[in-house]
This record gives structure tokens, C-alpha cells and sequence, in this order.
DNA sequence: GCATTGACTAGGG
DNA sequence: GCCCTAGCCAATG
């Protein structure tokens, strides 16, 4: 294997269950990279792997995120699993999302918290 | 080995 | 609620 990274995420991504969706982030978490949610697309774009579910892995907030020029396929294919998919976005995301959200775990470090302190430094 | 790109994310307007 | 900006990481040229 390339690099170790890579592996890790599809063996999550592969983990996902079927009727259930993660981010991007979240697999970049499970995945020990809090901070490589655009890394995880890089490796979801060259998956190579057909029993990985990719078309389950979305972008923060339900948004579909991408799929090549199949974007379309994407969303019918999470539609297929019963999930209620809008244009541009997964409906019931907080429900059909995974892993569920740990209540008792307080300590999520979200990827990107707080790397900017503030925008308007134009002066 | 450096520079660019991309299926990302959160904040601010 | 949509668009733009800033930061991070891995892959590719």
C-alpha cells in the first residue's frame, strides 16, 4: 500500500453501513487527520476500491459534496438506501448520519476550529 | 523536489 | 441562505 493514510480511510468508508452517510471530516477524524477532509476527497476520488461506498461519504452540513461527472449517480444511489436526498443536499442528515454523534464524548476536536482568528485584517 | 490542484470545512459579509 | 476568503492535507504535474 501506498501510503497508510489512504488505507485507513477506505476501511472506515467500508465501515459505513448502508442507509447511512459520514463526511468528510468525520472520516478524516476516524482516520487520525482531524484536518485532512480535503485529503480524504483526494483518496475518495482515486478510491479504487468498488466496495468501498464512496457515494457515502458527503460534505459537511448534507451537502453531496462530489462525485466526478457522476454527481447524479451519487444521489441516486443514497436515494436507493432510503435516504431522502434534496438537489443539493441530504434531507434528515443528523439522523441517518455516522457515527452517531457520542454524547457523553465532549471532546470533539473538529477539524478546523478555529485556524483564523479573524477575516477582516484587510485593513 | 517544488508548485498546482481538488469529491473539504468554518467564518464573515 | 448564498458567495468569498483562509487554512490543511494528499495526490499529481
Amino acid at each position: 500500500m501506498g501510503s497508510d493514510f489512504r488505507a485507513r480511510v477506505l476501511s472506515i468508508v467500508r465501515r459505513v453501513p448502508r442507509g447511512r452517510v459520514t463526511t468528510y471530516g468525520d472520516v478524516a477524524v476516524l482516520a487520525g487527520a482531524p484536518r485532512a477532509a480535503r485529503a480524504v476527497g483526494t483518496v475518495m476520488r482515486n478510491c479504487g476500491d468498488p466496495r468501498v461506498p464512496c457515494h457515502r461519504v458527503i460534505g459537511a452540513g448534507g451537502g453531496l459534496g462530489g462525485y466526478g461527472a457522476f454527481l447524479h449517480v451519487k444521489r441516486d444511489l443514497l436515494r436507493a438506501e432510503g435516504l431522502e436526498v434534496g438537489m443539493t443536499r441530504v434531507r434528515h442528515f443528523a439522523d441517518v448520519r455516522w457515527p452517531p454523534a457520542p454524547s457523553k464524548v465532549k471532546g470533539r476536536g473538529n477539524p478546523g476550529s478555529r485556524r483564523r482568528r479573524l477575516t477582516l485584517q484587510k485593513t
